[in-house]
DNA sequence: TCATTCTTCCAAACCGCTTTGAATCAGAAG
DNA sequence: CTTCTGATTCAAAGCGGTTTGGAAGAATGA
C-alpha cells in the first residue's frame, strides 16, 4: 500500500494524506481523523527510502566498529553499548546501521556512509591516541559523536566518555590508603585512548602521595581471561610481588582471580584487586554484594547518552561540539583489604 | 556529486552514465572507461536511497535482536555472530541494520521492516520453542534465515544451526565412557531452542547406554558466571555430588571452575567438565592447549553461513527453504579425566 | 545504392514520498 | 452584491537514481 493508493481510496490527493499523517496544520481535523483511520485500517506505513530521498534525512545512524588487524577481536562491550544506543534510536524512529570494518578501510567506510547518504550521523568507537578518524569525519562533514576521546584536541568535536583518569586515580588512591605500596596495573592495549588515561590516573595517584610506581608492574594487552591470568601468575611469582592489582576489565579480573588462587593466595586478604566494571549485562559483578571492588560505569548508559547527544546535534543542526563526562562509582566489594603486614624475607631479626 | 552532475560534466546523458557504471553491455568500451575514470576522479558514489527506491532492493539486511523482558540481558554471542555476518555483507555491498527489540514488540518490528522497505531480508536470532516469529515472517513475505531452529516444523523455513543435540550427545558419551555415572547439566534457559536440543542430546547419550540421568543434576538458567558458580556449589555440596559437569557456555564454565576450586577439588581429576565453546574472540579457550574440554563451533562462522545463505536466497529469488547444520568438534582439554574411584562412604568393608 | 541490422546513446517515465505554489470555497467585511 | 480573507485541498515539481522505448549513426548485405 502506497501513499498514492491510500489517497485514491480516500478520494483525496497524496498531498493532503501526507500532511494529515505528518501532523501539518493545514488539514481539517475531520479529514485528518479520516486519513489516520484509513492508514491504520490498511496498515499503511510510509516507505522510508522514498521518504528519506524526499526529505534528505536518512533516519539512520551508523556505527563503525573497528576490527583490529591481526587479532580479530570483537570488543565485547559493543554489545551493551549498542543496546543502549538502540533504545534511544528506536524511540526516535531511527535505524541503526552497523559496519564492522578492518582498521585499514575505515576512511573509505566513512566516506561511503556520507556519499551513499545512508546515515545522518555516526558514532565512533574505540578511539586511539591521535585517532585520524576524527579529522577525517570533520572534513567529510557529517555529524558524529565519539565514544571516548582521542588523546589530544578535546575541544573540537563531540564526545561521551567515562572519566577514566579519575576512576583509576580514585581506585589507586584507595589501595594506597589501605597501605599497598606495590600495586600492579593490568591494562588494555595502550594505543587505546581509555587505556592511556587509566594509566595516567594510576600514576597520578602515586605521584599525589609522593609514592613510586613500578614499570615492571604495569602491563597492557588484549583484555582476555588468559592475559589476566598469565600476567598475574608472572607477577606473583617474582621475588617482590605486588600486594594489589588494578585491572581494566571484568574479563581480565576473572583470569586474575584464577591466578591468585593458583598461587595459593586469597583475594582480598593476600592480594587486593580493583577492577573496572562496565556493568555488562552478561557479566554482572555479583549483584547486591559485589565480588570485586570496582569502579563502575555502565557502558549501556554511555550508549544511551551518546545516541541522545548525536540525535540532538542532528536535530539542532548546530555543529557546536558537546561533551559529556560520566563519573564512575567506586563500589566496595570483597576483593580488597589492607595491605598484608610487610614480611621481610631477606633480613629476619 | 549526483549522477546528473556527473553526466553533465561528461557531456553524456544520465542513462549512459548509469549504464556505464553498472556494467550494462550497451555502452562502448571507450565511453565506459571515460565514465569510470570521471566517477573515480570526482569521488562519485550513487546515493543508495535513490538507487534502492528505483530498483526496489534495499541492499540491507535486518537483524532483530530480542531483548528478553525482565532481565535485560544482551546475549554476548551476538557480537561474534554479527561480526561474521558483517564480513559477508560488506563483501556484497549490503548494509546491516540492527534493532534491539523487546520481546513484546517483535511482531511490529518485522512488519515495519517490511512495510518501511528498509531491508531485503532478515536474520532471526535466538529462536524459542515454537517461536511465533517464523510463521509471522512467512506471512509477511520477506526472506529470512533463522540462526537456530524452532523446535518443530523444521522443513518449511531456512536456517543455519549447530548440531546441538549431537554435540551434547557426544560430550556426554565421552564422559560416560570415562566412567562417569553422575553427570550434571548446566544449561541455558530451556525455553530457548538450543538448550532444549542440548538437553535432549544429554539424555539420549544416557539412554543409548541404558544409563540413568538425574533430574536433580539438570539445571537451566541465565548463562552467567554467577549462575554457573552457584549451581555447581550447590550440587557439589550434596551427599551424592556429580563427578562430571556439562555446561552450555564458556562463561558458565568460568563460574563452575571457581566453585570446583572453592570446594577444594581439582578440575579434571575430581570433577570433569565439558563445555560448549562458541569460539568467541574475546573468550578464547586457552589457544593451543585448551583449558576446557569442549564441543566447539564458531558462532562467527555461523554468522558467515547464515548471511551467505540469506544473500543467496535473495539473489535467487526462490523461496525454497535451505538449511545448514554445522557439526561441533570435540576438543580435548585439561578439564576431563576418568571418573574418580567410587568411594563408598556409608559401607566401608 | 538502398534497405537492413547492429551499436551506441538519449529523452522521458517511474520508484514513493515531500513540498511549493496555486486553486477552491465558505464566511466575514464593506 | 462584491471583495477580501482564511481555511482546505490539490497539481506538479522535485529527491537521485534505474529502465523502457526509441532515435541516430555506423556497419552489413543485396
Amino acid at each position: 500500500m502506497t501513499l498514492k493508493e491510500l489517497a485514491k481510496a480516500l478520494g483525496l490527493s497524496p498531498t493532503t494524506v501526507s500532511r494529515a499523517l505528518n501532523g501539518f496544520p493545514e488539514v481539517s481535523d475531520a479529514t485528518r481523523r479520516k486519513v489516520q483511520a484509513a492508514a491504520e485500517a490498511y496498515g499503511y506505513r510510509p516507505n522510508m527510502r522514498a521518504r528519506s530521498l524526499a526529505t534528505g534525512r536518512a533516519m539512520a545512524i551508523g556505527h563503525v566498529i573497528p576490527l583490529a588487524s591481526g587479532h580479530e577481536m570483537v570488543n565485547p562491550v559493543f554489545a551493551d553499548f549498542i543496546a543502549g544506543a538502540g533504545e534511544v534510536y528506536s524511540k526516535s524512529g531511527y535505524d541503526m546501521l552497523i559496519s564492522i570494518v578492518p582498521e585499514a578501510e575505515q576512511a573509505r567506510a566513512y566516506e561511503e556512509f556520507k556519499s551513499k547518504g545512508s546515515v545522518d550521523g555516526i558514532i565512533v568507537h574505540a578511539p586511539r591516541e591521535g585517532d585520524r578518524r576524527i579529522s577525517l569525519l570533520k572534513s567529510v562533514g557529517i555529524p558524529f559523536v565519539v565514544h571516548g576521546r582521542a588523546s589530544e584536541s578535546d575541544e573540537s568535536y563531540s564526545w561521551v566518555d567515562m572519566n577514566n583518569l579519575r576512576a583509576f586515580q580514585r581506585a589507586t588512591a584507595f589501595l594506597l590508603d589501605l597501605g599497598h605500596r606495590r600495586i600492579a596495573l593490568i591494562n588494555g592495549l595502550e594505543n587505546m585512548d581509555f587505556a592511556i588515561r587509566r594509566r595516567a590516573g594510576f600514576e597520578a595517584a602515586h605521584d599525589a602521595q609522593g609514592l613510586r610506581h613500578f614499570d615492571d608492574l604495569k602491563v597492557s594487552g588484549e583484555m582476555t581471561e588468559q592475559f589476566g591470568h598469565d600476567r598475574t601468575r608472572d607477577m606473583l611469582g617474582r621475588d617482590d610481588p605486588p600486594t594489589a592489582i588494578i585491572a581494566s576489565s571484568m574479563i581480565l579480573a576473572i583470569g586474575i582471580r584464577r591466578a591468585i588462587r593458583e598461587a595459593g593466595l586469597e583475594m582480598g586478604r593476600d592480594v587486593s584487586l580493583i577492577i573496572h566494571d562496565d556493568d555488562l549485562s552478561y557479566l554482572p559483578n555479583g549483584g547486591d554484594d559485589p565480588i570485586f571492588t570496582a569502579t563502575r560505569s555502565s557502558v549501556r548508559e554511555a550508549g544511551r547518552r551518546a545516541a541522545t547527544m548525536l540525535l540532538d546535534i542532528i536535530a539542532s543542526g548546530s555543529d557546536a561540539p558537546r561533551s559529556e563526562l560520566l563519573e564512575a562509582e567506586l563500589i566496595l566489594g570483597q576483593s580488597t583489604g589492607p595491605a598484608p603486614a610487610q614480611v621481610s624475607i631477606t633480613e629476619p631479626t
